[in-house]
DNA sequence: CCATGAATTTGATCTGGGTCAAGGATTGAA
DNA sequence: TTCAATCCTTGACCCAGATCAAATTCATGG
């Protein structure tokens, strides 16, 4: 299996596809080009660990394409899934040497990674950067708010239903797919991933979601991809009350 | 009962007791006194709702003093907490302009506010403010991911463990008590309020309360007044692997 | 000192989701 | 094409925690 390579086909940063969602949305061209001093790309395959908790972090990074999640382990061997990375996600946090959970690929992925120090730096001097990150955390900070309702209150098939929804949801921003219709999306996650994320066991999202396709809510073709008739009905099995907002 | 009131005795900044954890814990002299000029106090009873989850807000601020939760709630009542307020902590978002989540004052308590648009504007200016921000809101992130684990997979005595674990080291730091002996230390919120941060019903976080007790894990005087002989038990108990970090 | 009501404890019972176990389906390597 | 390794599904059973229902404790004001 292959392991990790360092990518040298350098990007161009003006033609890089979250040029304007990533760290480094608001920079002038002469930012970016402090950055570009400092960038490097990786590249990982599906499956591997790109950081164990615990290890020393020199570098902080963006997802550029693929989908990594951030997981904690408990000494007894529970995980629980606290992060899903999508591309434009941030890795690392400035002013912390070592890594707080384990990050692993679950696709293949790409990262634009930059030197920490250089950064903390260069964050100090260009409040562009700060600006944005501080914008993107507060985001995250909403959604694992959004995600403890999930986690605390939420039946099993609720917890399904929400998930299918954000990746529904993520998907149609993603692909900027027609509004009507029925949505069609490739499950990213195992069933054990998903598991993880929702705090229940594999067995258990596997009997929801063939619940969910007996009662109509979805269907599916093969184990993977999802069709949603009717994206509303899906919501009220999600029991979520901010009726699809981000869809529009 | 009294509803709200503005407080109108002005604390100086300089014996503010956040003055060095808080959002302003960075600035400078001159910044402080720009902040004076937006900044007015307000405070609140036990029990009353400081904002409702969709109000406007035209403020953001600090708790000065006092405990206050974050929580949210589904159509059907189900709730569930998502913050809970400590002193020094931030309560708003710069460029969001209504509430994401319930706040409830759950001991008496006094805010420091600042109108919106003015901190805004001053945040732009103000690098000391958003770099602070930033790193509460870092913390308050990995705070969050903590928590998803203990919802999504911790038992419910770990729960309990694990948040007279979390109030037990506050306690100990914001006193300053000795790092030797039993730790004894108040219970800020009721049994429900403690459900609905746990993810658990009031009956069943009672029923862990006492099985603790009879363990010998911990004592009571009273309901609210906790002893616990041994805090390495304790966060045992808890199955914490991260051992007690905070308490040196 | 008593009445009232909130907060808490405790008991009895029920159930959603976990656990354990057995097969299928899909993939890729040999 | 067969084998092995994953990943997924489904069934049978069980238990931690929810639900329903009383008590009991505690604080407060009259």
């Amino acid at each position: 299996m292959l392991k990790e390579s360092t990518v040298d086909i350098p990007h161009d940063c003006g033609d890089c596809p979250i040029r304007h969602r990533a760290v480094c949305a608001r920079c002038e061209s002469d930012e970016l080009e402090q950055l570009d001093q400092i960038k490097y790309y990786r590249s990982f395959e599906a499956g591997q660990t790109l950081i164990w908790a615990g290890d020393k972090m020199d570098f902080v990074g963006s997802v550029v394409s693929g989908i990594a999640t951030l997981t904690q382990t408990m000494e007894d061997g529970r995980t629980q899934m606290v992060g899903l990375l999508l591309p434009s996600d941030f890795v690392g946090r400035p002013g912390r040497d070592s890594a707080a959970y384990d990050v692993q690929a679950v696709t293949d992925i790409v990262m634009c990674c930059f030197r920490k120090k250089p950064f903390e730096d260069m964050m100090i001097r260009t409040p562009h950067i700060a600006q944005r990150l501080l914008e993107m955390t507060l985001d995250e900070l909403d959604a694992a708010r959004e995600w403890m309702l999930v986690l605390g209150r939420k039946t099993a098939r609720e917890k399904i239903a929400s998930l299918l929804a954000i990746i529904a949801r993520r998907d149609a921003v993603l692909n900027m797919t027609k509004k009507r219709g029925p949505l069609v999306f490739d499950l990213p996650l195992t069933r054990e991933a998903m598991a993880d994320y929702l705090g229940l066991t594999l067995e258990t999202v596997s009997r929801q979601i063939s619940a969910l396709k007996n009662d109509g809510i979805i269907s599916l073709e093969g184990k993977r991809r999802v069709t949603v008739p009717d994206f509303n009905r899906l919501l009220e099995e999600a029991a979520d009350d901010s009726d699809g907002g981000m869809l529009v």
